[in-house]
DNA sequence: CCAAAAGTGTTCGTGTTACACCCATGT
DNA sequence: ACATGGGTGTAACACGAACACTTTTGG
């Protein structure tokens, strides 16, 4: 995994990438690292990697996840599996990539054993992406929005307690529109997928709000719209 | 691709798995093959390989499928990748897998350089399965029943004029449950998923059925149900 | 008392469900 | 004429969409 040279090799190899998003002033995020090799100067990408010997497609995942961008314990979802011959100089490098949702405000960006630049880009304006990354992003976020209607995957951008507007803003960013604050509330609150606190959060000029959890941890199916 | 020697490699090596689905005798069943090497004696897999040198991953299951089973021209669908380190006895094979529907009436089963035996199995009555191919039928028909319910994929298991009672079957087989023909049809046809091609099939000791067609050959999203 | 965000119900239209009988053909 | 599968309508209900004002807090 040290630098690699730029000769084509003769056998396909697999690699990892990892599409991340968060919400960061109220518009949907994604993580990416600037690539230092020298033919790909100035372009970014998703953090990926080549899987070790004897490890599993997650396991890579989860490592080079924690190694490159210092982010652990989130829940990984396999997105989809890109083999063009052609989509990497080095040679047949075959990529399979997982999504995950990150509170953004809980990690903080650091690159422990790479000096790569490590950085949050606005969806709506990537920097210039390497190999096929930018289809990667388009899937991932046309799965994500699939997800976010059917499952409760949404909690992995959220604090463990949030506000049911807090909540509302997720899916707007993500499905790209806007939603009616009573009917958001009314179906969200009739599905069981969230339950109050008891707890609220104030602190700001206006009255506070109550803070919900929801009450699964795990990805579980919802039909929330 | 001849035939493997059981030593592990020290690479991972990345492998294609179709998962064929097709309706004989009004009921779902999977395309297998028997392996024919001996440490796995008596067991079926679904059809699968290598992928070779610069061939992108749909071109590898579209050869491997025509080659081990003489199917072709069939819709091919990513499904999901497998990269466990113990699947295949024979060293770390990732292995990505594709789904299709075929017409099974309409392709003759043949194996054209291989001897393995290859054949239907209803998918409640599989035999003994290599690998991980039990866990991969199990993705395979969840999946097909979520885009059954939001595309016209169901096309792919039909002839290229059929009854609405025959995509109705279709729909209740891979659902796996009754539908309500009248609330079916209503809703089938309000969608503008397919047309009545004014034919009609008759031959039958019964009321000739009208023959309709998709109106689009290509996946589209339709709320099916 | 003003600004800011939280919270709350009702009406209307559309879509989904449940349900039973007549029709066209081949034997 | 009868057996077989094809084809059709309506009423009750549930759900989603549209819509505006009051409440609570901090400054």
């Amino acid at each position: 995994m040290k630098t690699q040279k730029y000769e084509r090799q003769e056998h396909a190899i697999i690699a990892v990438d990892t599409v991340i998003f968060g919400i960061i002033d109220e518009k949907l995020h994604a993580l990416l690292i600037q690539i230092n090799k020298p033919e790909l100067k100035g372009k970014w990408a998703f953090p990926g990697g080549l899987i070790g010997h004897g490890e599993s497609l997650e396991q890579a995942a989860r490592r080079i996840l924690e190694r490159k961008a210092g982010i652990k314990d989130v829940l990984l979802d396999q997105l989809a599996t890109f083999g063009d011959p052609e989509r990497d100089p080095f040679g047949h490098v075959v990529s399979v990539s997982y999504l995950a949702l990150v509170d953004a405000g809980r990690h903080t960006l650091k690159t422990t054993d790479q000096y790569d630049d490590v950085a949050w880009y606005p969806v709506d304006k990537m920097p210039p992406l390497a190999y096929d990354h930018k289809e990667m992003l388009q899937v991932a976020l046309s799965r994500l929005a699939g997800k976010m209607t059917y499952t409760n995957i949404v909690q992995g951008m959220l604090e463990k307690e949030f506000t049911l507007t807090e909540l509302q803003e997720s899916y707007e960013l993500v499905l790209g529109k806007q939603l009616d604050k009573r009917n958001f509330r009314k179906k969200i609150l009739s599905l069981g997928m969230v339950k109050d606190t008891g707890r609220t959060r104030g602190g700001m000029q206006s009255r506070p709000a109550a803070l919900y959890k929801f009450v699964s941890k795990e990805v579980q199916e919802y039909q929330v719209l």
